[in-house]
DNA sequence: GCTTTTATTGAACACTTGTTCAATAATAAT
DNA sequence: ATTATTATTGAACAAGTGTTCAATAAAAGC
């Protein structure tokens, strides 16, 4: 009854996480996402709504593909304390393996967007506090099986390792050295007294 | 012989800082600088350039200040491990009495410059090399007191409160609670095991 | 008082920004 | 085939960007 849209929505969102998470939000222009799109502005307006419409979609795409990533680490049938250690592995691997060091897009925008911008913020938030649910259920689990002092509060130390994260990720922009970032993984780990690999 | 500068140098950069600080790089227009510091774009490029010049200008202030006040806390007579934890406090503090939250110019510059641009980055990294050296110099002084254990190494320590200061500043975007700040700084230092207050 | 030197002015520049919209094209239903 | 509906095009827009520069103003030396 009417044209069918042509492109292909996840992989135009594909390619503005490529850029917004190379460049920045304010940093992408609209040309740059016309250009690597293919796509002309009116159509990207049509979909999204405006450049911001596009960022947001993009920030959820991007989470959900972290989250389903993630979920493969902290939800198997290894010991908790060796899935926080897998994790923290992982964030290491990500780090070093990329040349272009862009990061966390999360932690980028995190970052870039000032505080007074709600609307980003409080969606940055809900994803955060996912993440940060996540660190703590497994703490709790450390603790359940003995792995953890009894004198730590899972609540604090998953805040510990979020805020952990943050500084990881800002540390590998001014120093993009492994070794020191191993140093500091093991560091954030043995705060809470666990066995690390 | 020629005209003299009608105005204070510093006194616009404390200005340009303000703006910067708030805003960002980016979020800062030539002319949001214009109209906070009453000077010409012509005054404005005759004294700094261009719009980088001056934000180089700003950084290098900020950064003077900013040692300034650290000196204060990093060398007295105190013990180091109470320096440091005095350190650690005026951090929370600055975090959690700021309304507007800016965080640290420094560190807002760090997440928002990409890492291709060499000029400022390697300032940063300079600047950032001074703190963590300062860090360094008083985990020694802790380490030859016995105040810090055998195995651990100032260097590598001292890279983990850089990253861990890097985490606090970003978590205070997010939640800016001073409990939960307390608390993290409260495991930062424990890892090294020092008394804190 | 004239000249030299330099600071200041502020309009103007070329360019980029995000966004819009009438024209056109492509499908499905009648 | 005609019509209705919606996607696509891409030129155009107004506003904002960083930057420049000829004109003007103010001081100091002769």
């Amino acid at each position: 009854m009417a044209r069918p849209i042509t492109f292909d929505r996840t992989q135009v969102l594909q390619q503005a996480i490529q850029l917004f998470w190379l460049q920045g939000y304010s940093g992408t222009s609209v040309k740059n996402l016309v250009d690597a799109t293919g796509l002309q502005p009116g159509s990207l307006y049509a979909a999204f709504g405006d450049k911001r419409g596009i960022f947001l979609a993009a920030l959820d795409t991007y989470f959900n593909t972290m989250k389903l990533s993630l979920f493969g680490l902290l939800h198997n049938d290894k010991a908790p304390n060796e899935r926080l250690t897998d994790f923290f592995n992982h964030l290491l691997q990500e780090s070093s393996c990329d040349p272009d060091r862009k990061g966390c897009l999360l932690i980028n925008t995190l970052s870039e967007i000032p505080v007074q911008d709600a609307e980003i913020n409080s969606r940055l938030q809900t994803m955060f506090a996912e993440v940060e649910l996540e660190l703590k259920q497994i703490l709790i689990e450390c603790k359940n099986l003995g792995q953890l002092s009894e004198h730590q509060d899972p609540e604090l130390l998953a805040k510990f390792l979020l805020s952990g994260i943050f500084g990881l990720r800002l540390f590998n922009k001014t120093q993009p050295d492994t070794a020191s970032l191993k140093a500091i993984i093991d560091q954030l780990l043995s705060t809470i007294h666990l066995n690390q690999d």
